[in-house]
DNA sequence: TACTTGCTGGGTACTTTTACCCAGATAATT
DNA sequence: AATTATCTGGGTAAAAGTACCCAGCAAGTA
């Protein structure tokens, strides 16, 4: 077990490799771990656990996307922090489809890695400035469909009442609790729920009240 | 049942509300019922059942805040605006704790009501831009806690995996059949990640799970 | 080699949720 | 007065999740 978990940063180019690492050893107290290309990456991944890698996308044999996939399939604890030349806004959506924590255009400075390694580090993410065009697209991309909840609309008082507690995953003994029915009520009002909005199956009516709860 | 659905507007001074009137009624297809003190408001709300009411937080009797739990107590589907003259944090914090869709400050103009009573029908929330400050300290504070998530460090790569598919409220069959491995399995999985987490009781995985998935 | 850790599955018992059925009480509407 | 909607609860059965037990296998470590 190590005392601090290092962070590795994975680049082909050996002067980028070293100036990173001198300027992170020297102003903070993070030990660095490099590797010159994505395979070496993933072995040292699964031996050192570092907290943070920081992964030249563009790399040979295996690039930085490969050593991302293989860190999702094996559940490798580590967050992920592209480094990239290009401002490609496909690069970018693919990026975070796979859930990497942090995103920076190698134009950016040294200040601004330092900056982003702090933030990743506190378990939030970091996006190079430069690109945060691409991230409202892709918000509003997302946030686009909010219909198919005219459903909504069919439920009575009570049973929006029950919703918000099933949002907030309480269990049914919880609910009858704090609105003093039986269990046996609430059962049945989330059956009626369910038959009403159309929804079958396990944690089908949790999916949907967590998902429309700003609705209620 | 109504073509459309009307909007509640409750003031206690008339000159508010016809001149409120005139301007809604004149620029969109929208329909507005009129109250003048909390009693009546949630009388019309109760029969009309308005898709938004906007509630002037200081009447005489029954205050926008009581009209407010009111609502809250009985379930009724409306969007709740509060609209009011002072600019005081500790107010809006309680209108936000109590999860009203808009706040409004009579300082500013018929066209911001419309650009929120706009937004609030869209399921989204409004909030004055003079307000924002309030705002920001708000989530500061709740964006506090993020301890507690130690444990998280004790997991193996593969509960990793079956806990990322728990926060997405995946089954346990689903789970096993994503991962390829038998039920039996995924459930050892989650009993081991609850022991590790000292978690107990239903749904206590799924609530840790989804609270702390951005750190998985 | 011996030991530990992690992944895999089975067994068993209990609790919780899902999915139907049913009916009485109450309040509002026709 | 009759009808409807809502809330309330009971019954039953199947499915899913929780909470423990156990053991074999593979990989890495001491």
């Amino acid at each position: 077990m190590d005392d601090l978990k290092p962070i590795l940063i994975a680049d082909d180019h050996s002067l980028i490799r070293k100036g990173l690492r001198q300027v992170l050893e020297a102003q903070s107290a993070i030990t660095v771990i490099e590797a010159e290309d994505g395979n070496e990456a993933i072995r040292l991944i699964r031996k050192h656990k570092p907290s943070i890698a920081l992964l030249d996308v563009e790399m040979p044999k295996m690039t930085g996307f490969d050593v991302a996939n293989r860190v999702l399939a094996e559940g490798l604890p580590v967050s992920l922090v592209f480094l990239t030349m290009f401002k490609d806004e496909q690069i970018f959506n693919k990026a975070m489809d796979i859930g990497v924590k942090g995103y920076v255009l190698k134009e950016n400075t040294i200040a601004e890695i330092q900056q982003c390694i702090r933030t990743v580090s506190e378990g939030k993410y970091y996006l190079s400035p430069t690109i945060s065009d691409f991230l409202i697209r892709r918000n509003s991309k997302l946030a686009a469909p909010a219909a198919d909840s005219q459903g909504i609309n069919l439920l009575t008082p009570m049973e929006r009442n029950v919703m918000k507690l099933v949002a907030a995953m309480k269990s049914n003994s919880e609910i009858a609790g704090e609105l003093n029915i039986s269990i046996k009520t609430v059962q049945n009002h989330r059956n009626n729920i369910c038959s009403k909005l159309g929804l079958h199956g396990a944690h089908a009516l949790l999916k949907f009240a967590t998902e429309y709860i700003s609705r209620l």
